[in-house]
DNA sequence: AATGAATGAGCATTCATTCAT
DNA sequence: CATGAATGAATGCTCATTCAT
């Protein structure tokens, strides 16, 4: 909920100003970052005066956040919307990378440089609202994760975080790659890519390939004597 | 090299100021970030005036760029002496894992930050630079990989780009949890379980494969010790 | 008379309005000073929306002239309608020294200092309106001093201005002590001393000259009486 | 002793920046109070940019208590060098009352204006800074007054706190009515005049005086016996 | 070579005031 | 009559950068 800071109605004239000067600032929060960034610059783009801006975000820093938390809201409230429940775990991490892919080579590059620089600010409240959010972004993969692993299709001798860790850290990098080179990404081929690496990182220890290793234990053993006895 | 900016003469005198000022500088750039550091605490830190600063470095930005640059240098030229050149592609790996976290732990923390968050910024040579550094810091990952490939002992379908990404992404996530969270980290344990993780997610496509491989390998070895003895 | 900006009716409804802005005026600007008062709190704590003050105050600055003039207009009329118009010099002196500390220990304090600065300002025609209320405010004690003069309770060999600034300044300054070391005063306590203190300046040029003067009074007292009684 | 912000060193080149500030912040704060005061019309008057007001000023408040220190500093350090030791006590007061109207009506009206305004903001350090400057101040008649009282040449029945604040009330009320009146002062007789009242405030009852009050209340005692007697 | 001194160019934020509805 | 909405005009303060000495 946007703080109204002088104006209290929630007309729907205000929420049309709100939504307004959320999407400018959107937009230039994450075209120059948070400091860069100037509330002469969003009022501009906005067809408003600066005082206009404030009127409705009390601060730069809390137009900011809000900008963040409505991001968060609307990509969290899709994904947690269509991620398949059922389906095999390579199925829903496909749909995991996909979405997210698609999400921030959208318009979100930016935005991702906003929340990954700001979030690591000095101001607690910043930090702390980014945190809770992007929690609950990254719920869904870790419910995935869990009842693959209760299902015993990912292995669960790794911790969780970790595991969230590589799937959302490789896709930043990739997002990074692509914008650096300014090239145009194939992303329904780096999906799959992707999620072909990530689930065979995730996938259980199979019983076959746990016997061919005790097999491979044994023949060393076997090895070993044979040195022994022929030396 | 520093680009000197009104004091072209190399003198050792100059050198060590040239030094000083980088070390500084670096602690308050990782500390702060770029925007919010300033030339002030800079040179009060240092130890000299501000106008001083400006005398080896043309601009707080120049300046900046030459931290993240010396900063890479130190970091890559350390990892390609000290990288394995034979070995599996498991020890070589969990030898990259453990040398990046080590040194990002330790004081990159905030200098990380900094590249990752500047490394966006509109300024072109900014910019440019540190994607050549990027590129030379994971050059050796890349020659490994290539390597490993060529071996068999690493899957050659997917792009050799992707699973660096996927190498360094999932560090940087890992890190920040560490900072966000205040953690003290096991280093140890995390470069390991990444390892595994990574090794089965850049392993030849089925895992039982290489166990037959692996098991090929050891039925050689005795029919070679076999053949030694019993000739 | 308010100064009613766009509305002339002196509606009921109107003058409610007035009074209550006023008096919610009074409050803020005591407390804040002029300056720092804003027009969104007292809109505020009145209930009402800022426009609304403006539609009975052309400006902050006519409202805040309102509330004095209303506050002197208030303490004024009390004072004239109390004050002791016969008795001793001594006597009304008390009076008004006990009623002023009163009225401004109780909520003046605040728009005393109000007064006090804001009666300094370069717009002229606040500060004429301030002077001529502080004249009509101090007219009942130059009409005791006056009357005391004439009947040779008080000296006539300084100006009157003089004595009145002395009784006023003294005043301010105790009221000032009092805020300042946040002391609860003993106003009557203070009443007495101040009162004698200032009866003593204002006496006849020698204390015994006035002595002998009252002796002379009662003396002529009891021969009036004698006479009457056994005549 | 001057916060200086940014530069640190006390060469004569800044001292002299200072004290130029220092004399141009006296006269604007003292013309426009402190509110109304801007730092632009400072450094515009001061012949500097803005920005080097705040080199040698923390802030805008620190410049105003700098201001108001040095002009107490001025005044105290005066009065304490001139006052007379010894003498008699109408002496001592005459010089103290001399010399403080000579010394506010010279420029200080503003500045009294100042101190008594912004002696009363919600700021504690401002608040403190100035009450003690203010004590300081006022020791020397405190010491006047208390040798006096010993010496039997002033009443000790009264606090000493209320004959300062009538001290100091009285003239800061003479001062605004010449201020406010515009008139050109006679401060040599404004000064003997007060000092001929105060002198009478503060004598001690004498003993024949008291004699003659006993001899009052004895007779009222009569009248009212006589009165019941009779009636 | 080093720096004391000065500043231009911003920048977020405030607030009294206006006006259409 | 009341007000939601909008804003012009300031204002204190910051900071990288320049330059004479």
């Amino acid at each position: 909920m946007p703080t109204v800071s002088r104006s209290q109605a929630a007309t729907p004239r205000a929420m049309q100003r709100i939504a307004g000067l959320l999407a400018v600032a959107r937009e230039v929060f994450a075209a120059r970052g948070f400091e860069a960034a100037t509330t002469q610059e969003i009022a501009q783009q906005a067809g408003v005066s600066e005082a206009t801006v404030f009127t409705y975000f009390g601060s730069k820093r809390e137009l900011c956040v809000e900008v963040i938390r409505q991001w968060y809201g609307q990509i969290t409230a899709e994904l947690e919307a269509e991620v398949p429940t059922s389906g095999s775990l390579r199925e829903q991490l496909e749909f995991i990378v996909r979405k997210h892919l698609d999400n921030l080579m959208g318009e979100g590059a930016g935005i991702c440089a906003l929340v990954l620089s700001e979030g690591r600010t000095a101001d607690k409240s910043f930090t702390d609202v980014i945190a809770e959010l992007k929690r609950s972004y990254t719920a869904p993969l870790m419910s995935i994760l869990k009842a693959a692993r209760a299902g015993g299709t990912a292995r669960d001798d790794m911790p969780l975080r970790l595991m969230r860790d590589m799937v959302y850290g490789s896709m930043e990098h990739v997002l990074w790659d692509y914008v650096e080179s300014g090239a145009k990404p194939d992303i329904a081929l780096a999906s799959e890519q992707l999620t072909e690496m990530l689930w065979s990182a995730f996938a259980p220890r199979t019983a076959s390939e746990q016997a061919f290793k005790d097999l491979h234990a044994d023949m060393s053993t076997v090895l070993k004597r044979f040195d022994d006895k022929l030396r």
